[in-house]
RNA sequence: GCGGGCGUGGCGGAACUGGUAGACGCGCCGGCCUUAGGAGCCGGUGGCUUCGGCCGUGGGGGUUCGAGUCCCUCCGCCCGCACCA
């Protein structure tokens, strides 16, 4: 065997070199004639070293990188880190040592990692949100939107989470539990820092219908913006002279309204009724956690108010009640109540003994689903949709209602009373209130503190000196706003920065990232889907609002990950089946790393990593660099492939044209196959092939696979050709080539498989029918029946139906 | 409950618009080479079989010349949301 065994780390570490060294993957933002092209991976939140799901991810995105270069595009492929975030900062509370120093150790573990691995990254553009040349950006850019209004402070019922002691975001609070670290949240009035989000949740919602995306992430991001139409209207209690109006989507069964409720946070609650049992009620409900209170089957509780309101459609006085299944963060706090047509609102009557009364015809109750109306009035008989519209546009002349659009979706709660985090850039000030710092001295650079433990306000409260400073707009002594930003916050514009990464003028110049953006093709865990891509899509809409981009969408294409297992189970400490990529690469070099991930099954799927699957991928590539030396050594360079096509010639353009498909499709795991089953051909033909058709057939394999495998990919086609396979258009198959001469004809009788013949590619259907006539094997099966009828596909079968 | 997805050998998975089910790899079996091998190479590997074939893509039904693929229905699993009026 020539040249002994495939030494992957020395290969692996002399085309890192040349990479370096020639600065192979920066690219310029000058245009050229090639069309632009953004490849982006989610920046990865840096914390200790990379794990496998960062393999997978950057294993994805450099093979698409590299395909996209490789058919003429001019790519970026940037790279940086999510740097500002708890778990650093928690580091840092139990080994008093800087976040900022753990965190950039394990940058520097990242980065090393990433260039091990031979990810194709422009490194110029490179940087950690927690840098002040970035967060002076994210500052700015949080001013300008403070500026429009987008960022606002006010005091709101939030969710809190008490192991960590900071708010969070609603959508950080999902299942009434923090998004970090489980624990279950509490509700807290507190005067907070919020972004408009909510302005934006029709162009959310709409836009979605502009951008290529996994259907369930869409949907996912659809629920959580629920938008949700119906009507305002209005319920009066006359004792009181005061007017409730409720949201329901619902007006049709407004003549099926028989009682009232509130939640218990609604303020008006005690006003109603101030009795011991009422506040004995409420404050029960307010001191459970909101995980209690939660689920559709749990029993209904509440209290009655002895009060009543007025049905506006029929004069009726009804009952309010008091009841924690009412939710005083969505609609209006309060409800009618239809027990006749609503689950819920049909428990509590049945558990109070409360009217349930039928107004739509239909199953049995509760009866969601349309219907025509009964003891409705003027509208007995009419369609419950009909009457819909007729219904509110009557209260809307009698001033009692209107149309109305509910959302889930609630604004962005960004503040959070931790250290680790970019400095809100606002002074407060008694005399002129809030008051921005002026862009001239930003940053705002977050202070170094003795104590980063949150004590339920921010630690950097404790820097006295530098909460302390003059008012900007009047000189008197003021104090900064010592809150920091939530992390989802830098990380909504990162994939701008990279555009432009060192303007040191502004956050990124219009026309730079006009040329680049939107991404075309973004990639990452499937855990972002309503975070991350919902704030990142918001920025991105106020940005365009402001004139700062010409874009109304940041992520053109998304690619959502599965999850890596092992042992069919989540990696954990806890179980003990963690692994990480080093476990891998530096056994056998990246190249096997990457393909083996990339070979274990559909990258969109959660796939499980077998150890003993590893030693397939690493046979394969150690088999592709021995035939690669032995062809090399033992056969002449004679030119392009002439003369008549062989087996092995005919594989190598099959292969392009699937491994080709394959990538355009994601099928990494088929395209790699496919390159094995080349690898194997040609292997074979070794001893009798021409040679000008293996060295093009081994060429091609290591072509092929250089967007899996990008070292020995490179080593292959050098060996072979001499050149530099990254500087090579992807290839082009010759589809006659590709195609041969003959195909394997498949005859059927009655549908199932009877023969195979050998048939030329162009024969005519006459041609293909009579040659499946003459099968011995058809004849057999015919047997005296009759052929009724024959189906032919040119190319592919013929089919008697014998009867 | 609502929404989304999935079900193919011992295992991971192939099968593009209905047209050869099980590509490729793992594992396993047999052989070669070797002082040895957790190295390398060659061959075999869905089940049953009277060796003609027959049966096979979660179950049942349908459309079709032909269904893993389309339709209906049932079962099972996974993910997301969850008292959103």
């Amino acid at each position: 065997m020539a040249g002994g065994n495939y030494d992957a780390h020395a290969i692996e570490a002399k085309w890192q070199e040349v990479w370096e060294r020639e600065r192979t993957w920066e690219v310029s933002n000058e245009d050229d004639d090639r069309p632009a092209t953004y490849v982006l991976e989610m920046l990865p939140y840096p914390s200790g070293e990379p794990h496998m799901g960062h393999l997978k991810c950057y294993s994805i995105g450099d093979a698409i990188a590299h395909f996209r270069r490789r058919r003429g595009e001019r790519v970026l492929h940037p790279m940086g880190y999510d740097a500002f975030g708890l778990p650093a900062e928690n580091h840092a509370i139990k080994t008093g040592r800087h976040p900022r120093e753990s965190t950039e150790a394990s940058i520097a573990e990242f980065r090393r990692q990433f260039r091990r691995w031979g990810i194709s990254i422009d490194w110029a553009r490179e940087f950690g949100t927690h840098e002040p040349r970035y967060y002076r950006w994210t500052q700015a850019l949080f001013l300008k939107l403070f500026e429009r209004g987008l960022a606002y402070r006010r005091e709101a019922a939030v969710k809190w989470c008490p192991k960590d002691e900071t708010v969070l975001a609603n959508e950080q609070a999902q299942g009434g539990v923090c998004e970090r670290c489980g624990t279950p949240v509490e509700v807290r009035q507190l005067e907070q820092w919020f972004f408009r989000i909510t302005d934006y949740a029709d162009r959310l919602l709409d836009d979605l219908g502009t951008v290529d995306w996994p259907e369930h992430v869409v949907t996912m991001q659809r629920n959580w913006i629920g938008r949700s139409e119906g009507a305002e209207v209005v319920f009066r209690c006359e004792e009181l002279g005061i007017d409730y109006p409720v949201f329901t989507t619902r007006p049709d069964t407004l003549f099926g309204a028989t009682f009232f409720v509130m939640a218990p946070e609604h303020p008006d609650v005690f006003r109603l009724n101030d009795s011991p049992e009422v506040h004995e009620y409420v404050n029960r409900v307010l001191t459970s956690s909101s995980e209690d209170r939660g689920g559709e089957q749990r029993e209904k509780t509440g209290v009655p108010l002895g009060r009543t309101v007025t049905n506006p459609v029929n004069g009726e006085q009804i009952p309010m009640y008091v009841a924690d299944y009412v939710l005083m963060e969505y609609g209006t706090g309060a409800i009618m109540a239809v027990p006749a047509h609503d689950a819920r609102d049909h428990a509590f009557a049945e558990k109070f003994g409360l009217e349930i009364r039928r107004v739509i015809e239909g199953d049995e109750l509760p009866y969601t689903g349309d219907g025509a109306m009964t003891a409705s009035g003027r509208f007995d008989g009419k369609h419950n949709r009909e009457a819909f519209g007729e219904i509110v546009e009557w209260l809307e002349a009698e001033g009692k209602g209107r149309p109305s659009v509910n959302y889930k979706l609630r604004d962005w709660l960004l503040s959070r009373q931790r250290y680790w985090g970019c400095p809100i850039p606002i002074v407060h000030c008694d005399a002129c209130g809030t008051v921005p710092v002026p862009e001239a001295d930003l940053p705002v650079e977050l202070p170094d503190v003795e104590d980063y433990a949150p004590k339920g306000r921010s630690p950097l409260a404790a820097a006295e000196d530098w909460v302390r400073v003059d008012c900007p707009s009047c000189g008197a002594p003021a104090r900064r706003e010592t809150d920091t930003m939530d992390t989802f916050v830098d990380s909504s514009w990162y994939f701008l920065r990279y555009c432009d990464a060192l303007n040191e003028d502004a956050p990124f110049e219009r026309s730079v990232v006009d040329g680049w953006m939107p991404v075309d093709q973004y990639i990452g865990g499937v855990e972002h889907a309503i975070l991350h891509l919902m704030y990142a899509r918001f920025w991105t809409k106020a940005f365009a609002d402001m004139g700062l981009v010409g874009f109304q969408e940041p992520f053109q294409n998304l690619f959502t990950q599965g999850m890596i297992t092992r042992g069919g189970a989540k990696m954990s400490k806890s179980k003990g089946n963690v692994i990480s990529p080093r476990d891998y690469v530096d056994p056998h070099g990246a190249d096997t790393a990457r393909t083996y991930m990339l070979f274990l099954g559909p990258p969109e799927q959660d796939a499980d990593w077998q150890d003993e699957g590893v030693g397939g991928v690493a046979r394969f590539l150690g088999r592709l660099w021995r035939l690669a030396e032995d062809v090399a050594a033992s056969t002449e360079d004679e030119g392009p492939p002439g003369g008549d096509p062989t087996p092995v010639l005919r594989k190598a353009h099959q292969a392009i044209e699937v491994v080709t498909r394959d990538l355009e499709r994601f099928a990494f795991n088929h395209a790699i196959a496919q390159v094995m089953e080349l690898v194997n051909v040609a292997t074979a033909a070794k001893a009798d092939a021409p040679a000008s058709h293996l060295r093009f057939a081994v060429a091609t394999a290591g072509s092929l696979v250089f967007p899996f495998a990008p070292h020995l990919g490179a080593e292959v086609y050098e060996r072979i050709t001499g050149g530099r396979v990254w500087e090579q258009p992807w290839p082009e198959a010759d589809p006659a080539l590709a195609a041969g001469d003959t195909f394997d004809l498949v005859v059927q009788v009655n549908g199932k498989l009877r023969d195979r013949l050998e048939a030329p590619v162009g024969a005519d259907r006459d041609q293909l029918e009579e040659m499946a006539r003459g099968s011995a094997k058809v004849a057999a099966q015919v047997d005296g029946g009759e052929i009724v009828k024959t189906i032919v596909v040119p190319g592919k079968l013929v089919n008697f139906v014998v009867r």
